[in-house]
DNA sequence: CTTTGACTTTTTAAACAATATAGTCACATA
DNA sequence: TATGTGACTATATTGTTTAAAAAGTCAAAG
């Protein structure tokens, strides 16, 4: 799945190759770009670009995986500035928004377009999940040992907490009238993540309802 | 978009239609059912229908009008059976479970017939959304007064508990496998359910973050 | 008032041609 | 040898035509 080449010069050269994908991905999306138009935008011949890589699906995904690296090194990077279980969650929830746009994307990979790239798209998709959820198990836990948090299972909640998260997501983008979320659309988005956050946390400092799993 | 008939013989035979109607609904789906097959399973000729109603769209939203005017109806004299704010909500999410699947057949709705059936299936969702929204506003109210729940705004409250739990049942469903919701599938979607309304209850009733809004 | 068979119109599906794009390769150049 | 290219082939997408199916209409009849 990787570039066939080593040493730094052409490293230098894959990296030029990625930068060029990476903004026709995030501009027009994955099936309205070329080969050929990423290869003209640097002024290189299409064949060149399959001496980097062996197809186009490789080298999108090789752009994807430079983006979710950087993503999450960023949030990892600030929830170790924290101490408190609960300021990290809502932390998570902030940055994994605002990062996710800028980094990602997000509104070219929508609903039009996932036939074509499913694929790439799927594996992007769980990547991300899985390790939100290995962070937000960590967090939980955490939670749990200073005393604050009183729950049974961290990564099940863990996977509640991401599952309800990206189904607010998903009806927000539902609602929306346009194929690009507006300013207001995402305020009102935000919002609604804070509260269903806010409301969680609550929900994990006062636990007495929540059952032992079955 | 009603029929055009009056009298009880004439409702009678409305009735007959819709029950035929409804039966390839919930087997078929909309676009993979004629109305040359509703006619031929009363042995009637499709001209016939066309006298009781205006059109196809027509006929099948008379269907699910009438599955909708049942559902809510069983909801709603559940609920007056109760008198706590907190087992209404549970009560609530459980009924809700388990009459969509029964009344609705949800299964036969899915991504790949909605293209086809979309401004009826987008009514239904929209109606259903409105009830269910109105329900639990006043049910929220209810734990407000008691003094159990504390809250700024409870449509809003609603509205986000609405999203939550469709957001739930959306990742369930895109999780899934083949194109029926499977037994096991089945429980760890009400399972989730159950756990995602504990932990939001549990929030409103030791609510000390919510902010008034904006 | 209700029902129908025969009819017209509209929608959907299949088959095919035309185009665009992915991917290969023999050769060129440094 | 490592990198790059133009010209090629194979594959996938799109557009177009045609045939079939289904929606919807209507004059006439019971």
């Amino acid at each position: 799945m990787e570039a066939v080449t080593s040493g730094a010069e052409a490293e230098r050269k894959v990296d030029y190759i990625l930068k060029a994908a990476q903004k026709r991905l995030g501009l027009y999306g994955y099936s309205k770009t070329t080969m050929q138009e990423i290869a003209a935008d640097i002024s290189m011949s299409k064949a060149a670009l399959y001496y980097y890589f062996p197809d186009k699906e490789s080298l999108f995904k090789a752009v994807i995986e430079n983006e979710q690296k950087e993503f999450f090194l960023q949030i990892e990077k600030r929830i170790a500035q924290l101490t408190d279980a609960d300021t990290m969650i809502i932390e998570l929830v902030e940055l994994r928004h605002s990062l996710f746009r800028k980094f990602l994307n997000l509104s070219k990979f929508r609903l039009s377009d996932n036939t074509t790239m499913n694929p790439l798209l799927k594996d992007l998709y769980n990547r991300m999940r899985e390790i939100e959820k290995k962070i937000l198990t960590t967090v939980f836990n955490k939670g749990k040992e200073s005393g604050i948090f009183q729950f049974d299972d961290a990564s099940e909640l863990a996977f509640l907490f991401s599952d309800l998260l990206q189904g607010i997501r998903i009806m927000e983008i539902k609602r929306m009238n346009g194929l690009e979320l507006t300013e207001a659309e995402n305020n009102h988005l935000i919002k609604m993540l804070r509260e269903a956050t806010s409301l969680f946390i609550n929900g994990l400092k006062y636990n007495k309802l929540m059952q032992p799993t079955q």
